[in-house]
DNA sequence: ACCTGAACACCGTTCAAGT
DNA sequence: ACCTGAACACCGTTCAAGT
């Protein structure tokens, strides 16, 4: 709505006018076809046509902008839960199940999401939802309120971790480094690991998730919290 | 006129062997005086008198020297658990706090720790004292084995958040602008952040922490794991 | 107000060559 | 076997100067 100058073409084709919005949507672009490791201010400077500097005009640095990827990409988690039943508890499940999926397709946000948290609208929309189903169990406000941040939290975390796992196996990777020294160890020193070693490795990632999900909704609906007598 | 070259001994005194053991002690000093930021391969190299590539010989990249660093705190964790009393859940919530202690005090290390998990010999001592801890809970082995993934991860990632938080509050982070953007939601479209909201953001660290604990060993508990009939 | 070039102060990793 | 210099291909951020 701004009465701008008027914009006399040039040969080159219409170099579009720098804004945070654009800036952010060719992050996202970059992210998608090389990863987030290539969404740097250098590189999105490149793309945009300018130097490094003009994007500090609309972001602050670096980790800004990641969350602000992050929160773009929260637009592809299906909030209806509709995968679930129409308990509370199995929409809940397909919702964060759908949250765990979005940041496996891209674990390096997820790794962002955990240092910058991200408070655009798909991340408030996100947080309502689950308020909303989390609610439902009944549980005291106090427990609903951090719960959802402990359901929120798990999941990244879990994404973040399997972000450094699924690098291609054949690399002296660090979970394999875990995983062997978990079967090198000497039994005489280490008796619990070696009793509990099937178990410490095994597990498929489906089944981890599933199980990790329940203890939190057991946990977070039968603990109330220090200070309110619930 | 040959000039006998002998080493003299000039200011710089006993140039150390290079070993595996003298970079990552190298580092941790870097680490403690200057943050894990400085703990760059080149800084590092600098600092051993020697040439970045010389490192890779004994190291296979910044990321595991990150996690040799991190095993190497690892040693200043409590294991006792003698804070707690003779309850097996009193002294692990000790020796939780304890680990949740040291990486709070280096906080960077624990956003290392969920990308590259450490798999030393103090890290393997963590693991063992958990293990025996929690299955001193009755819990099933299954349970007892990924139930001190969940723990770990959780106090892990907390720190890992942490450590953005406590960066000067001055400055405009991403945890104050989530809290601002939960403030400013509007009640008609997102009711349940509104209805919640002195609770999404209320509770005290510790508080937080302690909840999350019993979160934790309450949900391991009492949620058995998919295959296992226990 | 917005945008920029240029500079400052760094990075990780590889590799051919030396000892 | 171990170590190195030099190079390649990058980084984030600031700031004085321009429009």
């Amino acid at each position: 709505m701004t009465a701008r100058r008027e914009p006399i073409s040039r040969e080159r084709p219409a170099k579009p006018a720098l804004s945070r919005r654009w800036i952010v949507d060719t992050a996202v672009r970059v992210m998608r076809s090389e990863g987030l490791g290539k969404v740097t201010m250098r590189r999105l400077a490149q793309e945009l046509d300018t130097g490094p500097s003009s994007l500090y005009v609309y972001v602050a640095n670096t980790a800004e902008l990641h969350a602000a990827v992050l929160d773009s990409l929260l637009g592809e988690v299906d909030l209806t839960g509709r995968d679930g039943g129409g308990d509370w508890r199995e929409q809940l499940r397909a919702v964060m199940t759908s949250y765990t999926q979005v940041l496996f397709e891209h674990p390096q946000l997820a790794r962002a999401a955990l240092v910058a948290r991200p408070s655009g609208e798909n991340y408030l929309r996100l947080v309502e939802r689950i308020l909303d189903l989390l609610s439902q169990s009944g549980a005291g406000r106090e427990q609903v309120a951090w719960g959802v941040d402990k359901l929120l939290q798990d999941a990244t975390a879990t994404a973040a971790e399997q972000s450094t796992r699924e690098h291609d196996p054949a690399s002296g990777d660090d979970w394999n480094a875990t995983v062997r020294a978990l079967h090198a160890v000497d039994a005489g020193t280490h008796p619990a690991i070696t009793a509990h070693m099937p178990a410490l490795i095994d597990g498929s990632v489906p089944d981890r998730i599933r199980w990790s999900f329940d203890v939190l909704v057991n946990g977070i609906t039968h603990t109330p919290v220090p200070g309110a007598g619930d």
